[in-house]
DNA sequence: CTGTGTGCAAACTCTTTGCATAAGT
DNA sequence: ACTTATGCAAAGAGTTTGCACACAG
């Protein structure tokens, strides 16, 4: 048997060393088996929304065991640690933003899909002062559509 | 016993006659008690914001008799008949609001408090193109503002 | 009277939690 | 070893539904 070095083993001690486990242990999260495949499935394609069970039948399709608490600890703890975003388009679930930056949403109300609008295609202007004693933590547009009929 | 006529009586067949019965039946709403002091408690004061709670609330108060089941499917009948307007803030709760005309909301993560933008107050410039197939239903944007610390 | 609305309680969905087991360091 | 994470199942919140009774027309 003959040891392949790869970017995603692990060191002889154990300790996973590849780009995700590296972007866990710098969010402050011990990077298991489970975090680390689901910051795969988010991570490792272009901007991602995912609700927490669009996430689990990922997983399942990746042969990825992970129960349904988990995927919503997780969720979470990405969300706290900044590595994701919640939005907030449709009181019955919530939906996870792998894009981080300012920008806002389509919400198509057929399809329940989530999408991105880039943020130089929309601007906001004459933003009115908060009420008193609050600060602006953030402005979420959504642009809600539907198929056309 | 005299009889003393008011707006808000019923006729002598029995039928209610006043502003807020004429509105649901306008509506296509039978003019039912619960469905009348709903309405009183919604649209006889400046625009609103309320929960599913927060206005079974406001009704116990006004020592009127209605279940939550009825408080949800009012909410809704009213909604689909155009008196009021879903907010999608929060996923934890869904706001209705009686301000129908064009306009966006503060949010409060704070207190849960939800209040309007006047219209003039903010201006959306260069408004993407919706995606293929879809047309846009509605804009709404929510200012997450939280209480300065 | 006839049909619609309401109340109650139970069902349902999405989400969170408690605790024993498993995994990471 | 020691600590933290996971899975499972059960609880929890908010919302919806089914059915018998009550009310509006």
């Amino acid at each position: 048997m003959v040891h392949i070095p790869s970017r995603s083993m692990s060191k002889p001690d154990g300790q996973p060393v590849g780009q995700v486990a590296q972007m866990l242990r710098a969010a402050g999260l011990r990077p298991t088996r489970q975090r680390m495949a689901l910051a795969k499935i988010l991570f490792s394609g272009g901007n991602r929304h995912v609700s927490a069970e669009s996430l689990r039948d990922e997983a399942v399709d990746a042969r990825v065991p992970v129960s349904l608490a988990t995927i919503y600890n997780t969720l979470h703890q990405f969300t706290t640690a900044g590595l994701l975003r919640e939005v907030a388009v449709d009181a019955a679930r919530t939906y996870f933003d792998t894009n981080l930056s300012n920008h806002h949403h389509f919400y198509n109300e057929g399809s329940a899909g989530v999408c991105d609008i880039p943020t130089d295609g929309l601007v906001i202007e004459n933003m009115p002062e908060p009420p008193e004693g609050t600060e602006i933590v953030r402005v979420d547009v959504v642009v809600r559509v539907r198929p056309k009929s």
